[in-house]
DNA sequence: ATATTAAATACGCATAAGCAAATATGAGCT
DNA sequence: AGCTCATATTTGCTTATGCGTATTTAATAT
């Protein structure tokens, strides 16, 4: 019963039904997500924490870069999660971070507050 | 989008599954679901303020009496719902909620405050 | 008109959540 | 070690939520 209210909790933010919905694919480094929502760093950080902390989203480390990605989530909950994924391509807001998502690379320096332009390999995703 | 956000802020929270659940079979009159909750009034006329807001339920005055029902949602948010609410059924507390509102009859007094027996109708479901 | 009852709202307070800006980790590079 | 980059956490502030108590509104009854 708590957890349940968790787990509606974490869907009731904009900004986190967005995050989830670029995970939908599969894992995703967090610069992407940057390139994406094209807001600072620390607002995605703490949704993430957020995602995870309600169990919703798993973490792996590479290196430098952090991929994210959806968590299976027990039988009923799963069908909700990706009911509602489903039902947000219909939110055209979700529909530019899609599009978004394909242009960019993954060059968080990019969308940041310098505009120098980096010399570094992209993270492979 | 932002509907969607509210929509799930109305699930998050255990107050308001347990009295959109008792809502399942049809309309139930507030007396009941405070029969049933065991709290104070003016939570539980917040917990349904909040529902209405939300689109989530649809409210109608008979008399004294106001009765709620869950609200036809688009399609989408239907299944949502409608699978939270299958889920629900498992949750321990929500099966001793639809037992004891077997039992109770539409007596807000003998739930309230006051030990004094009810001389009136009861409420017509 | 006054009283009673069902339900809603206002009040005062505590806690959680959201944000931007600043600072701290942690990993790799030199 | 010292530097840089990617990400996380802290800080200080504002707003939203939730609670219980008290009060108000709306309908009915006397």
């Amino acid at each position: 019963m708590r957890g349940l209210s968790l787990f509606f909790a974490a869907l009731a933010d904009e900004n986190r039904l967005r995050l989830l919905y670029l995970m939908k694919e599969g894992e995703i480094c967090v610069c992407y997500l940057q390139g994406v929502l094209q807001t600072n760093q620390p607002k995605i950080s703490r949704h993430l924490a957020y995602l995870k902390r309600a169990g919703l989203v798993e973490a792996r480390r590479d290196g430098k870069w952090m991929h994210y990605r959806l968590k299976k989530q027990e039988s009923n909950q799963e069908k909700v999660l990706s009911e509602t994924l489903r039902h947000l391509e219909m939110e055209p807001a979700i529909q530019k971070d899609a599009r978004r998502l394909k242009q960019i690379q993954c060059c968080p320096l990019r969308y940041g507050i310098s505009s120098v332009e980096p010399k570094r390999e992209a993270c492979k995703i």
